[in-house]
DNA sequence: GTTTAATAGGGTTAAAATAGTCCTATTTAA
DNA sequence: TTAAATAGGACTATTTTAACCCTATTAAAC
């Protein structure tokens, strides 16, 4: 139905929030869940997720939390959705060529493709600091 | 995970054997997953989506079958999205305000809804005759 | 007229993906 | 030592997608 996931969208508010809060400033999971507004737990997988790919980093312990790991011109819509869902594969085929019946005959695989790449492109053309722009105005 | 869906890409490949076949032939959805190597009664929901928005023409009865229903250069990728998929929505919210917890506080919604547009406008760039072109080089 | 091969489509089941929860371990400030 | 946080594995529930089954309708061929 080419949707995102619902953990990407925790992720990048989650994103946004850190964002506005500055680079210093540890926030928990806690904090973000109460204040945007959704389950901690599973936000709590999306921010690992975002920890892995160093887009946030982590303090462990009390007072812990969390903070951007980057700078926000250096993060893109592109990179969250990587490190939330993955490697994009907006056919079946590309996540392992027998998932379809017809690899081996099928033509539409090249412009499936390079659709998939334009897709990619407009998610990274956005960096959190656009993104922060256009929501503040 | 932003990927279509399989009876998207079903119909996809029906249109352009269809479009291979010319506008006057009628092919049955028989002929059509045997060709091209799927499953003769999902194929056939498909092709019902695909009448309904006008992209095929049926005749029914025995020597039935479907036809395309427009010329070539007048469907575009998405419009057999749009067929098959119904409306896109890219974001939960877009179903249903009520899909979404935070939909009053939200920041994204404006960024999510232009992105949304420029996918479409990513698939409605590609028409069958175009995509033909490229399959065939 | 009857048979046959096709579309049309409702309804149900099966499988897969997504979302959400639970539990335990580890870390570290107080 | 306690308490508050991240880390992450394992499990369950929900939703979506895919597939299947069955019956009705249509129209050519006989």
């Amino acid at each position: 139905m080419l949707q995102v996931s619902r953990k990407f969208e925790y992720g990048l508010h989650a994103v946004t929030y850190l964002a506005t809060k500055g680079l210093g400033r540890v926030v928990t999971v806690k904090e973000m869940a109460d204040e945007i507004g959704f389950s901690q737990e599973f936000l709590s997988k999306a921010m690992q997720s975002l920890k892995r790919a160093g887009i946030a980093a982590s303090v462990q312990g009390v007072k812990g939390g969390y903070t951007l790991g980057k700078a926000i011109d250096e993060v893109t819509v592109a990179d969250i959705a990587l490190a939330i869902e993955g490697k994009p594969h907006l056919v079946r085929c590309g996540v392992k060529a027998d998932r379809c019946e017809i690899f081996s005959s099928c033509h539409h695989r090249g412009y499936m493709n390079t659709l998939q790449h334009k897709i990619q492109a407009l998610l990274a053309a956005t960096t959190i600091h656009s993104l922060l722009k256009e929501i503040e105005g």
